[in-house]
DNA sequence: ATCTAAATACTCAAACACGC
DNA sequence: GCGTGTTTGAGTATTTAGAT
């Protein structure tokens, strides 16, 4: 365990008492170093130790480690507190950069122009339309809580000043309400990876050095991989709209528009509609199951969105998810049977993914077409 | 030069899927 | 059930940059 010293010898770890001494040691300093003498003590008790003792000698420098890395770590976490400019503006839990899971809207838009944001046509029913604005001061979306207030600048748009969820009245904004406030973006469950399509406009969590917020991004390309207990592992290549910069994230990185609800609905019906079993078989024969959507009209530019073709929740190898502007011709669906493990399907545009790994409702199928440069 | 904070490098163990 | 391969998280070591 550990990275082994560099003389070659064997792996050092400290032991649950030795933690739990340095651990109260740190605490009663305070979360500050201990002076030298304390720690060069520590590693000379430690030495000393029964279990130590004539085998493996502790060195200060090791103790010093880990004090070091023990604040660091500390720190860390205690700064992973909601700040606006925190390492996660709207942490989900403790663990993963996930956004707040919906929540009613307490505060109803202010009575404003037609084109503010209202409550109604588009929204699924009983669900609480909310919102999520973009900051002037650094480009990132976060959720709105209230709308304070609404003013028509001759000039401009109608604004909206707004408090932002989890922060208090000096970051409260006017902003734009034709270009920065819009309907919520939706945190994916692991189920929803299969809605998320190249091409789409994604609502995506950055990590910098300094802070770690949530950013406009596009879908380059998706990988479909297996889901295992911990849920979806599929893995997505972005590009930032704000820095261009690319990154391949999970999917709990990631949050889809609200237009895209239309694909989830599909094929949750589709699921509803057609037996397992027959599922199965029909689905080995893709066309049965491909059916032609529109691609969200605000990821892609008109003249890309013609016919996006989306498969159910099909398991896809070394996925690059059927081109936004392809139509399927059942003629050129083949299938094959190179493909170690069964039959194999190729999707029209080359995608190939084994018939034996087809499940219900997830994707199974990894692949390492954005690993290789792992 | 030394100290400190922060980040990265590296390895191991556990958990899991898969094939047999 | 067993062996194997992969992924992930945890823990420690090392590096780098800035401050003093």
């Amino acid at each position: 365990m550990g990275r082994p010293p560099s003389n070659g010898g064997p792996a050092f770890r400290f032991t649950q008492a030795e933690v739990a001494e340095m651990e109260a040691i740190l605490q009663e300093h305070n979360n500050a170093m201990p002076a030298r003498d304390v720690l060069t003590a520590l590693a000379e008790k430690f030495s000393e130790s029964p279990d130590r003792k004539g085998k493996i000698t502790v060195q200060m420098k090791q103790v010093w480690n880990w004090f070091q890395n023990k604040r660091y770590a500390i720190r860390a976490k205690s700064s992973k507190a909601p700040g606006k400019l925190s390492i996660t503006p709207m942490p989900r839990d403790e663990s993963t950069p996930v956004r707040n899971m919906p929540q009613p809207m307490a505060t109803p838009m202010p009575p404003a122009s037609d084109s503010v944001p209202t409550t109604g046509k588009g929204a699924p029913e009983n669900s609480a339309m909310e919102f999520e604005a973009k900051s002037g001061r650094d480009g990132a979306w976060y959720d709105v809580a209230n709308f304070l207030s609404h003013r028509h600048l001759e000039t401009s748009d109608p604004e909206v000043l707004v408090r932002f969820a989890g922060f208090g009245p000096e970051e409260d904004e006017w902003v734009n309400v034709r270009r920065n406030v819009r309907p919520r973006s939706l945190p994916c469950e692991s189920s929803e990876c299969v809605a998320v399509l190249p091409g789409d406009l994604i609502l995506c969590f950055q990590e910098g050095k300094e802070q770690a917020l949530y950013f406009d991004a596009h879908v380059l390309d998706a990988q479909r991989r297996r889901h295992d207990v911990r849920g979806c592992r599929c893995r997505f290549l972005v590009r930032y709209d704000h820095d261009q910069s690319e990154e391949i994230v999970p999917l709990r990185k990631v949050c889809r528009r609200p237009e895209t609800d239309y694909r989830l609905q599909q094929l949750h019906a589709m699921n509803e509609a057609t037996p397992v079993d027959q599922q199965k078989t029909s689905m080995d024969l893709t066309p049965v199951h491909v059916i032609k959507v529109p691609s969200s009209a605000e990821t892609v530019p008109k003249q890309q969105s013609v016919n996006t073709a989306i498969v159910p929740p099909v398991p896809q190898a070394n996925v690059s998810l059927v081109p936004q502007t392809m139509n399927i011709d059942p003629k050129k669906v083949e299938a094959t049977s190179d493909m170690k493990g069964g039959n194999t399907i190729v999707r029209p545009g080359g995608t190939v993914f084994p018939s034996n790994v087809i499940t219900s409702g997830v994707p199974v199928v990894s692949s390492q077409n954005m690993d290789e440069g792992k």
